[in-house]
DNA sequence: TTATGTGCAAAGCGTTTGCAGCTCC
DNA sequence: GGAGCTGCAAACGCTTTGCACATAA
C-alpha cells in the first residue's frame, strides 16, 4: 500500500523503526482532523493493539514532534495536544476553542512584524508563534 | 499612594479582600515586564511576606485571572506564566532569548489576520497570541 | 462578628523515567 | 545478534484541595 511505504519511509528518516504501533499512531493521526491528546491517540490504538501503554503513546509523539512529522500544542488545561502538519510551508493554526479542529493559515504579516521590531526595537528576528483561537464556522452557529 | 488606592479598588471590584499579600501581587505583576510564573510571583513576595505559601499565590493569579486583571499563557514546558493587563492598547512581546528581557510592540497586522480567518476559514476570531523570539540590540553584537 | 483569606500538608493528575524483556533490521 | 522498542510500575512536578486558624471589613 503506498501511504504504509510513505510512512515506513517518514519514520526511517528520523532513524525511527518502522514498527506496527508507530506506523498505526502515524495514520491515525494523518487521518484525524482535530488535534489528539495522548489519551485520545492511545484509545485509538487500544482497538488494535490491545496491551499497548500509554508511555508507549507518549514516547512515539514526542520523537515525531521532535522530527518535524506533527506539531503540539498545550492547552490551558495542562493537556498536550498533537496535529498532523500538512504543510512545509511556515504557516499558523487557527484553533476553534470549542471542537478543537485545527485550520491552517498562511499569513501573519511576517515582513513588518520583523519591519518593525528592526526599527523600534532593533532586535534580530529569530522565529514566531502564533496562533489564533475562536470558532469554526460550524461552532459559531 | 495613588496606586496602591487603585488596587485596592481593583480588588473591590472583583468582590476580593484588599489584603497586604494581594496588593503586593498586584504591585509587583503591574511592574513586571516579562511573563511570571507562579513560582516567579512567590519568590518576590517572599521577600516581604517570609511565610507566604505558593497556593496562596496560585488561588490569588487564579482569582485575579477570572476577573480578567492579568492574563495568563501556559507554556510548552507545562507551567503557568501571568502578566498583567495593560487594558489600553493590544500589544505582543519580543523575548531576546540570549538575556530573556521582553520588549513590547505593537502591530501584528490582527487587522488582516482576522480577514483572513473570516474570508478563508469562515471562523470567528475570539484572542491570538503571538510571541516574537530573537536576539535583543545588545545581545546581538 | 463573620465572611474571606491563608498556611500547611496531602492529594491530583498528566506526563516522564527506569528497567527488564521483546522486536525489527 | 544487537540496537532500539515497549509495558509496567513507580517517580515527577506543577497545581489543586481540605481544613483549621487568622484577618479584613
Amino acid at each position: 500500500m503506498e501511504e504504509r511505504k510513505g510512512r515506513e519511509s517518514v519514520l526511517k528518516s528520523l532513524g525511527m523503526k518502522a514498527t506496527p504501533k508507530r506506523l498505526a499512531m502515524l495514520a491515525a493521526l494523518e487521518s484525524a482532523r482535530v488535534y489528539k491528546s495522548p489519551e485520545d491517540v492511545w484509545r485509538t490504538l487500544r482497538r488494535k493493539f490491545a496491551g499497548i501503554g500509554l508511555p508507549t503513546v507518549y514516547r512515539n509523539l514526542d520523537e515525531l514532534e521532535k522530527g518535524g512529522i506533527i506539531s503540539k500544542v498545550m492547552h490551558s488545561n495542562r493537556q498536550l495536544y498533537y496535529f498532523f502538519c500538512r504543510h512545509k510551508a511556515h504557516h499558523h493554526h487557527f484553533v476553534c476553542i470549542s471542537c478543537r479542529k485545527v485550520q491552517d493559515f498562511a499569513s501573519c504579516a511576517e515582513k513588518e512584524i520583523e519591519k518593525e521590531i528592526k526599527t523600534s526595537i532593533r532586535g534580530r528576528v529569530l522565529s514566531h508563534i502564533l496562533q489564533v483561537n475562536g470558532f469554526c464556522e460550524e461552532c459559531a452557529r
